[in-house]
DNA sequence: GTCTATAGGCGGATAGAC
DNA sequence: GTCTATCCGCCTATAGAC
């Protein structure tokens, strides 16, 4: 276990303040002083302050992109591969907890560039989400494939967005463990009431 | 009708660039340029621009409180108030679509008094919740109210927050007309199937 | 590669004339 | 109440010594 680089430790100190407190606040300075640098080396290492923050993007994007190929691979019924997948979803979000905060982190952004960044983000999850759904789910309506990707989705990341803010009248952390497999539970049944329902609708027609 | 004054001019451009960039993203001299008034003239009539901020959040929480509020007022079973109340949500956050936007950037933001406002925000919410599911949900565990709470206003807000995200994939705005009835068949349709489930699990104890 | 020093601009906020 | 002028600190970014 070889000492982290500058470059290194600079990436790290950048995720996290970026993750905790937005893209806005959060200054260079900020960023060395935690890392244990001087500021010019931020500047010499990764050019910007954009461009080290589009860094620590592509990296939670590329890790999102291939934990969703890892599942996407695995064998089974629709029904048992939607499960895996929200549970690799849950489990992705629970280990990158920042990646949620910084997406939304960016939804208020002035940087047109941070938008794009979000939609594609979003749209290659969605069209992972079509795939899966496209034989049970009717192409367009209230139960359309993308109703259930906002849907679902949202009931995943909002746990760990809103975890602070619920945390009052909560219980107690929700990311604490056992809060958290109570919520995997609520939205696998979640799950498992929408399919019901599509079968059913489904059979009635 | 008279012309606005002064402050309201300030008021209604805060309002405008707070809900579209966040706290960080905005700064005094935007907020004057955009109101068409001097910058020294937003600390004479609002002292800081934090305490703008705050004036620009409470005017959205106490308006959220009142729709709220009259819905409760309304007779009839809990499924048809359920459904009431889900569409005065919708309906609220289309006339306030600032008020999403409002609530995720202050999610990261450093200050702590912002983190004390949205907490006092979901959580009268959630006591609105309670109290309106109290009779059907069990009290802990996976289908607690807390649960449905976070996955149904999750589904409602989310639709506003997330729609440029969405929109290239969407076909179409995803707040217009016709796309925005859709998903609100498609949450009424979620709530029933919650509803159903969870008369379900009742019957079966 | 890493440092000090600094440029040049924008941030919130204030003083004081009118 | 509204303006100009200004303070001072922090911002991103760079120049240049070592």
């Amino acid at each position: 276990m070889s000492e982290p680089t500058t470059p290194e430790r600079i990436f790290a100190a950048a995720d996290e303040l970026f993750g905790s407190m937005g893209y806005d606040g959060v200054s260079v300075r900020d960023i060395a002083e935690k890392a244990g640098v001087n500021k010019a080396s931020v500047f010499y290492h990764y050019d910007s302050k954009d461009a080290l923050f589009e860094r620590v993007l592509d990296r939670y994007y590329t890790a999102h992109h291939e934990a969703l190929e890892d599942v996407w691979g695995l064998v089974g019924d629709p029904m048992s591969r939607l499960h895996a997948v929200i549970d690799s979803y849950i489990d992705f979000m629970l280990a990158n907890q920042r990646y949620p905060r910084l997406i939304v982190s960016m939804i208020n952004a002035a940087n047109p560039q941070h938008l794009e960044f979000i939609q594609r983000s979003t749209g290659s999850l969605f069209n992972w989400t079509e795939r899966a759904l496209g034989d049970i789910t009717p192409d367009s309506g209230p139960l359309a494939a993308r109703q259930f990707y906002l849907t679902i989705s949202g009931a995943v990341t909002n746990t760990f967005i809103y975890a602070e803010a619920v945390a009052p009248w909560w219980g107690g952390n929700p990311l604490s463990e056992g809060n958290l497999a109570t919520r995997r539970e609520h939205i696998h049944w979640l799950v498992d009431m929408c399919l019901e329902g599509l079968a059913r609708e489904r059979t009635d027609v």
